[in-house]
DNA sequence: CCAAAAGTGTTCAGCCTACACCCATGC
DNA sequence: GCATGGGTGTAGGCTGAACACTTTTGG
């Protein structure tokens, strides 16, 4: 191709994640503070420029890293942005991710991290946005919402061992409905992807939970 | 963003399809020989750069209509491809497409179209491709067969007016399964998709099948 | 011993699977 | 009238949904 063509010149890659989370309090999203002009002071996804020696998840890492402290997520692409004006300066297109991370990881990197400008919301409580991120955002959500239901994706959102109630909470918080105790055990216990494991030792009020831990990774397989 | 830094200068993006549609011998792909260097003479899949002023889709259509004739396909994006080095001249991302197509509509065009370069190749006889262009193309296949089953997609690759063992055959084409006749015609109207229509006139040997057609446009709905 | 949370089993309905015979047409 | 291809119904097994009581712990 001819690669002084005005046609093709000026082109950007942006490469941007909704990265979520499982609180107590339900679904969260990460965001980021704008620094910078445009949309300085908006809240914005988490992303930006992929360098020419990069593959794009590989620039969607190190973003996500420099600017949250995150990193060793679960991400999935999930659809692309490239209305010709979506970005104020130069033309770039957006490759557009969702990230997933267990709390518990968060919070351990919480203490050390450099995430002055980064902050959950919780998914009923997001401002309003700047560039596409709304749009982006959304459509990410119901990306999650779609392959919860279609894998043990679950998985990278819950800490290496969990009961089965704290996993039909996600399922619940996700999906936005309620599961019978007794049908979601025999149904979850039946796909044959978890496996018992030993007590962490921590006791709480009530009868102890048993807990399981995933056999294998992210496996393609009906839920619901 | 700084506009002028190195690291992001000369990139470009690719809008890439695989073309597919059924033929009475299954399945196949549409395949462009190309005739510059890099990959001269080699098969490639149908696409090219997207300029600075036309979303990745509108670049794809104007790519697949410039090098095939056909316009008016079924898109959906199923991935992207960006290994730094994957095309010689310069750093492109790809945008994985597949696009799908009624053979009928291939056929009134192919008297007029300009079509020299392209052709369709069954999916078990493709030769050889050029840049990654084979990986897009199996990852694209994978896609297709996932797609089909969670909504009526068919309805792209089938004529207006279809009868039930037509829509079995692509089923079991893509899905390489068989099913039985009560059954599959069970459970196609179960979904409440498909309306009855009048008989198209032309005759062939046997009982005369019924016709249908599909009521709305694509729904997403297990199928299987 | 009381409150809190988790574990457990059975019944019913709807859906999927397997299966064989009759019907309308062209020649 | 025969060959070709399409249409049709039923019985058995499996899966998902509804539903209430018992068990273990902490305080």
């Amino acid at each position: 191709m001819d690669v002084t063509n005005k046609k093709y010149s000026n082109q950007g890659i942006h490469a941007i994640a909704a990265i979520f989370t499982i609180e107590n309090d339900g679904l969260s999203a990460l965001l980021i503070k704008r620094k910078k002009e445009p949309y300085k002071g908006k809240w914005i996804l988490t992303g930006g420029a992929v360098y020419n020696d990069e593959t794009v998840e590989e620039g969607l890492a190190r973003e996500i890293y420099e600017k949250t402290g995150l990193k060793d997520l679960y991400y999935e692409q999930f659809g692309v942005f490239s209305n010709p004006n979506r970005s104020p300066l130069m033309r770039m297109v957006a490759i557009a991710y969702i990230a997933l991370i267990d709390i518990q990881k968060v919070k351990i990197l919480k203490e050390t991290s450099h995430t002055q400008n980064a902050e959950w919301f919780n998914i009923n409580e997001i401002p309003k946005l700047g560039y596409d991120h709304e749009k982006i955002l959304n459509e990410g959500l119901a990306h999650l919402k779609k392959i919860i239901l279609k894998s043990n994706i679950v998985k990278v959102l819950l800490p290496d061992k969990f009961t089965m109630p704290q996993l039909q909470k996600i399922y619940e918080t996700l999906l936005n409905n309620k599961y019978d105790r007794r049908n979601f055990r025999k149904k979850l216990l039946s796909l044959g992807l978890l496996e018992e494991t030993e007590d962490d030792g921590i006791r709480k009020v009530g009868k102890p939970a048993k807990y399981y831990r995933f056999k294998q990774d992210i496996v393609e397989k009906s839920i619901f």
